[in-house]
DNA sequence: TCCGAAAGTTAGCCTAGGCTAAGAAGTGAT
DNA sequence: ATCACTTCTTAGCCTAGGCTAACTTTCGGA
């Protein structure tokens, strides 16, 4: 005779408090990724990372940018010489890596259970900020499951 | 003889910048969607929802929900009788609707994965902002699948 | 060498989303 | 009816992350 799915009751306040707390925190951290992962993937094609061109495929202003990046140097995770692009520190490029990594994960995961390359990258790009540890290492062995088992 | 793991080339400059605007779009609606969520949840529990237990269950200040509430107003998705709690508009309701269908989704998805209950609610409370609507139609199919197959 | 185009910075503006502190306004129990 | 408590709002502040417009600096080709 239930003809709703079974209302879940509300977690503990607490526990809600903390989950969004923690939601807010990957938000503000989430630019910082995704700046060093794009400097690091110019620098890796181009040999070098511009202001310019971070612009355009960030697909913001050049203003914007430089302000970013001011933040991105007085957290000590990159440095400018003007006209000559944009460098990482060593606590920028390992940002940059975990990023990198995280990110391509996600995508072959995405592509993994389903979803079309394309709506992969483009999902991802917002996921990979939001996936725990825990999650990262349940995605692996999603991977290796299926690879294994075929 | 290969000993690093291919370098994907960067993607087309547009489609990059095209990515991270609609990144951008989803960060924007994020706080409106976990509002109206919790508060169709409060109203279905309590029977109404108090300005107070948002900003408990949000882990924010009273005063940080009376500046967002003014927003989900201004944006006519709910309404407020001051001492006697909020509701929602219409728009609100919907909008709430499917928030909550996605969580739920989320979460069921990331525990079929593997993910521990606790950390799968932690990481969909992020996550569901940023699967499109392939990914959750994605998410629907590898559930259905599971459970045929067994 | 010079000079226009490209690159970068600066100034000034905006909104969202946070905060604290203080005050106003209901509510309910005596 | 009163009054303490709770709820809510207001004022004033902050940072991140956007923008445009105007300016400065560098680079490179003629
Ligand atoms: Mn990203
Ligand atoms: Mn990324
Ligand atoms: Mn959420
Ligand atoms: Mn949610």
């Amino acid at each position: 005779m239930r003809r709703t799915p079974a209302p879940r009751p509300l977690p503990p306040a607490e526990d809600q408090a903390a989950r969004f707390a923690r939601q807010r925190e990957a938000d503000r951290t989430a630019t910082a990724e995704d700046y060093v992962e794009l400097i690091a993937d110019l620098l890796r094609a181009d040999g070098e990372a511009r202001a310019v061109d971070i612009a355009r495929r960030m697909g913001v202003s050049q203003a914007t940018v430089t302000a970013t990046i001011g933040r991105l140097q007085r957290d000590g995770l990159v440095e400018t010489k003007p006209y000559r692009g944009l460098f990482l520190t060593d606590a920028g490029r390992d940002m940059a890596q975990a990023a990198k990594a995280r990110h391509e994960l996600v995508v072959r995961f995405l592509i993994a259970v389903g979803l079309d390359a394309e709506t992969a990258e483009q999902d991802a790009e917002g996921i990979e900020h939001h996936a725990s540890e825990a999650a990262l290492q349940a995605f692996e062995r999603f991977l290796a499951a299926r690879k294994a088992g075929g």
